[in-house]
DNA sequence: GCGTTGCGAAACTCAGTCGTATCGAAATCA
DNA sequence: TGATTTCGATACGACTGAGTTTCGCAACGC
């Protein structure tokens, strides 16, 4: 008899539930403690339950160690990034990298993102989030973007979507971490999209991409 | 009298010199903990006196803090990349990235990285001398060649070298970084140099980039 | 009401690190 | 030889954080 109810699904275990604010609140304290550039090492249990107003055994009942609280902390990050989609596949890659631009100015993104290229190496299932969460979405919004332009002509038929996306994004966070000005930078976007579709090597004088269309 | 001769340039001060084997172990565990992982913050006095076989006196004797320390240190690495001067630019080209990707490869010199890119945020003096002593030289070499390139008319002539240099080295990294696979991907370079040289846009029909030479 | 469980707060032990001080030995110069 | 400075080693007090335990109270089912 017990058994059977033990085993229901939704049976609630007995005594006092466990708080979701508290939940929410360590959670939240643990992305503002990270936001503000305090790094995973040394990010330590009681700043976080100072912070959420809490005790460190409720933290402790929930998460075994600060790695597992990192993990799904992160997991709460709501990709902020919905798709530019709309007009040329110029303006929608302009568009693409305007965002990541702007994302890089907020201090918080930053540490998040120093967090990703930093710590993964230390902690694979951060990486491994931060792939599902960060760059996969972005990922799949400039394929998208970049394979409809394949399709209506505006881009090679034969371009490497993986190595495109790399020269955008790369040379995205490249010039942001070491462009030797300090300056805003505004026509970032801009420049890099347009070095990237037109490339390296002189066009065969003729203006006209596509004569024959 | 006296002051005269304390005066002098080469004036040894008196007592038992300084140990330049001893600054060397300091130095080196100090590149050899950083290269194990150790982050600049966890990286502790204790730790480098221990591994360098040295008194933590005799740290505190020569740097009054633990980023003067680490400055110092970096300071040491010699950039172990020379020209790849010689062929064509995109046989040149493809040789910078290989160096970087072989680099990359080394755990060593993947944490040297990472603590560039993310610890530069919280010790500016940090990003300086990483600038100073990986992007600088990079961005010289990368720029010479590309220059050449559009003097030979091999690529364009209005080049944004900056947004070059930003898309090779960018592709690189993000490439080696999140490539969804973990691969070696051992044809990265030729595939971002191709990818760039080539640019997204479809060729006008021609193969020939410069019919009239 | 009673048993159970979660709550925040506080105390605790244990370990690591900091920066300083002290020690005897070693290295250098006058 | 003696003065001076550095050497490595060790100890020190102060601090921080980990992870556990205890406490009195709160929230839930029965």
């Amino acid at each position: 008899m017990k058994t059977q109810q033990t085993a229901e699904v939704a049976a609630r275990p007995a005594g006092r539930p466990r708080s979701e604010k508290a939940e929410r609140s360590i959670i939240e304290a643990t992305l503002e403690l990270l936001g503000e550039g305090i790094g995973v090492s040394e990010l330590s249990i009681e700043s976080i339950a100072g912070r959420a107003g809490v005790g460190k055994t409720t933290i402790y009942r929930r998460w075994s160690n600060k790695e597992d609280l990192v993990v799904d902390a992160l997991a709460t990050l709501k990709p902020p990034i919905p798709l530019p989609q709309g007009g040329t596949v110029r303006d929608d890659l302009v568009t693409y990298l305007r965002v990541i631009q702007e994302e890089s100015r907020h201090h918080r993104t930053r540490c998040i993102m120093n967090i990703a290229m930093s710590d993964s190496e230390r902690h694979p299932r951060l990486a491994e989030r931060f792939r599902e969460l960060a760059v996969e979405p972005r990922r799949a919004v400039v394929t998208a973007v970049l394979r409809r332009g394949m399709e209506t002509g505006e881009l090679r038929a034969d371009l490497d979507l993986d190595m495109a996306l790399a020269l955008l994004s790369g040379a995205m966070i490249w010039s942001t971490k070491w462009s030797h000005s300090g300056d805003p930078q505004a026509d970032l976007p801009e420049r890099i999209v347009d070095e990237a579709l037109k490339g390296f090597r002189p066009r065969p004088s003729t203006p006209e991409p596509c004569p024959e269309l």
